[in-house]
DNA sequence: ACCAAATCTTTACGATGTAAAGATAGGGGA
DNA sequence: TCCCCTATCTTTACATCGTAAAGATTTGGT
């Protein structure tokens, strides 16, 4: 793993062959030019698979694994090939987030609809919030790591501002108001703080490790979920939640 | 500041009052010991004036500008000095974090001493955590970025371990409960699961500037310390607060 | 006074982001 | 058909960063 930048991008000494990575043998085959192995100087579909690949590295090697020369280097291309797609760093970790805000948002409301009780629409959303972090850790991280992204891109902006806008819908949907326009409350602008700050800091809080502690002292076997669920549903004991 | 990397470093003499000359004539002259003004090839307290002047560089400049070489800079010594203090950059962090948690106990532990009324009392300790992390954003940001913290280091762990005993203990006074020892009921552990993530989620979206749609919205001229109490306050508007 | 350890500086190396120039294909008009 | 234009990708280059290792300097113990 610790090869030299030169070496390891295929750069200086093998001149001839281009691609000889496994991704780009599989690459070579769709492009039907003359039976050869040598993959085309143009990718086709690089912007695609360098997301694709910079999903991969986030999630194998964590944020700080996923730079723009590995994110290349998983994908099979020269180094600076992602600059072209993104622009920059930046760029490219905005395109990533808002992926991940799609599929964040498709799996709320997924199962949003799946629900059929009360209790279980009320639960469903917080739920699969958590349970996308979850299963998505490295993805969850980079959609709420704002001094590294860009929000001024409109596919970023856009994604997460219907996660947003559905958040809104579902607390006014629960008070049986018309949360819409432009004009909130105190009481209504607090339930909606309330509900995101809520399950938002559950999930920080519980992918940092830091609900390890109070895990482990409750009752055999508590799982994260069913601590979420008792959070969300006790009764307030006192008059004060906090 | 586009200067090559040693002499960036060093013949940067008109940045601090130390370390003025490039290499061999300073160290002669230090040696005579007739300057008082020359800088001792020791610093003294260097450990100490890196913190300080990380936290500086911090909140001037961010977390991607906290770097060692920076802190070195900002220090007035080479930039391989910090590694002595601190072994590497994680180190650096995590000692800083240390000091955050510090601040921030103590600023939490003179605002509750300051409440008197019941209700001042419950909302003294949430008003001072987000109070904190407005006034110290950087170092807010980054006493919970954990992937780049070492938490075994006892100073942080130590520091970070009063945070929450404190935020369990205020749990528990306010549910008039003996909160102690290891085990925990579900309804405890979600009460200050609940706490926690509301305030620290709380905190976190605010500084992420995600609340600011929401404040935008409320009537005119309400901050987010009104935003906060409203959230903490506001009765239970359905079953379910979310 | 002397030597070992601690503290700080120099030097060096690999990795990264990014700019700029070169190579290669695809596609549209003559 | 041929040719050139443009987008795409690669090479090359450079400043910065973290970190290791070795040298220089001071402190402190004996």
């Amino acid at each position: 793993m610790a090869k030299t930048d030169t070496k390891g991008e295929s750069t200086r000494g093998s001149r001839a062959p281009r691609r000889t990575t496994p991704t780009a043998a599989s690459r070579a085959s769709r492009r039907a030019t003359s039976a050869k192995t040598e993959t085309p100087y143009h990718h086709g579909a690089l912007r695609e698979a360098l997301l694709q690949a910079a999903e991969r590295v986030l999630e194998r090697d964590g944020l700080a694994g996923l730079t723009l020369r590995a994110v290349a280097r998983e994908a099979g291309v020269s180094h600076a090939a992602p600059t072209h797609h993104f622009g920059d760093l930046t760029g490219l970790l905005s395109e990533l987030a808002a992926v991940g805000f799609r599929q964040f948002n498709a799996a709320m409301a997924s199962s949003c609809n799946a629900a059929t009780t009360p209790l279980e629409r009320a639960l469903a959303r917080p739920k699969a919030y958590v349970a996308y972090a979850q299963a998505h850790p490295g993805m969850y991280g980079i959609m709420f790591r704002t001094e590294r992204l860009d929000y001024s891109r409109p596919s970023l902006h856009e994604a997460a501002e219907a996660s947003f806008a559905g958040l809104a819908n579902a607390i006014g949907m629960m008070r049986q108001e018309q949360i819409s326009g432009d004009a909130l409350t105190l009481e209504q602008g607090a339930a909606i703080a309330r509900a995101w700050a809520m399950v938002h800091g559950f999930t920080t809080l519980l992918l940092d490790g830091r609900l390890k502690d109070i895990l482990e002292r409750l009752p055999e076997g508590t799982t994260a979920e069913r601590l979420l669920e008792a959070m969300l549903t006790a009764p307030i004991a006192t008059k004060l939640p906090v």
